[in-house]
DNA sequence: ACCACAACCTGGCCGC
DNA sequence: TGCGGCCAGGTTGTGG
């Protein structure tokens, strides 16, 4: 799914367009895409709510409401959020329209159907269980270290857990730890301070780079204008097995971790 | 605390 | 062409 990097580019996207205007309709035309309230309340409750803010917290989008609630997304494997200036295309995989003022709308599109809207006075019962933004001036190697130190399964896992770090999905993860030279497979407690350091480094430098891409489109990931982003030409390894690691020209192998595929270079990352 | 696995879903791709 | 099996950017819950 979305990455942090993907739903920090459709934040960016949404924020110009969505802010200020009125909702005047909503359309749910997948009930369970809407994990609260129910999906009638959703519909009621949120016609005549004006957007106030768009931000983003992990891979949540929250887009504030001017009375002080938020409308959460989380587009999980397959989610798009499209805006239309005018109208709007339906499709087999439109599950919730948002009608605006002035006659632009936006789609929740989904194709697998595991992305969930939520209506809510209290953003903080969703995200409260989130680690710290990587992103963050205050998340240092230290917290991080803090954060590993603990953890005996391996570090690819550890990465992937949003409790651990917000954000970093099976892309990034596998990005970063190619860029700070770490077998996937080590437990995280058995990386030593400079490692960690590492690890913090590329964590930050991969995401932010892809940010400027505006992230990675495999296939479903699009902005809010249906354009895509071009991280993915930038992947040392992720989806690249048998292709020679950028650094040393061996070929790149792929094991599971986590019920994950998770790619590597063997002899860079040890 | 940790792990495996299933569930939630659809669809693309591969081999037969 | 069709069918079974495997794969996919994520998260949550269960049982061991």
């Amino acid at each position: 799914m979305p990455e942090l990097p993907e739903v920090e580019t459709i934040a960016r996207h949404l924020r110009p367009v969505l802010v200020d205007r009125s909702v005047v309709s909503v359309e749910v035309l997948w009930p369970r895409s809407i994990a609260k309230p129910t999906p009638d309340r959703f519909g009621r409750e949120l016609t005549g709510a004006r957007f106030d803010g768009v931000g983003r917290r992990g891979k949540y989008l929250i887009l504030a409401l001017a009375d002080g609630r938020a409308l959460l997304v989380h587009l999980r494997m397959t989610g798009r959020l499209l805006f239309y200036p005018e109208g709007g295309q339906l499709t087999s995989h439109t599950r919730v329209v948002i009608g605006l003022d002035g006659g632009a709308s936006l789609h929740f599109v989904d194709q697998r159907k595991f992305g969930r809207l939520w209506l809510t006075h209290e953003p903080d019962s969703v995200l409260g269980r989130l680690g710290p933004e990587p992103l963050d001036p205050d998340f240092t190697p230290d917290e991080l270290a803090r954060r590993l130190l603990s953890r005996r399964t391996p570090i690819k896992a550890v990465l992937l857990d949003q409790r651990c770090v917000a954000g970093i999905g099976n892309i990034y993860a596998d990005e970063s730890l190619f860029l700070a030279g770490i077998d996937p497979r080590r437990p995280a407690w058995t990386l030593s301070h400079e490692e960690v350091a590492a690890l913090h480094g590329a964590i930050r430098r991969v995401l932010s780079q892809a940010i400027g891409l505006r992230g990675s489109t495999l296939r479903d990931y699009r902005l809010p204008t249906d354009e895509q982003g071009d991280f993915q030409t930038k992947f040392h390894v992720f989806r690249r097995v048998g292709e020679p690691c950028p650094r040393c020209g061996r070929p790149i192998e792929r094991v599971r971790i986590a019920q994950r595929s998770t790619h590597y270079c063997p002899s860079c990352q040890c």
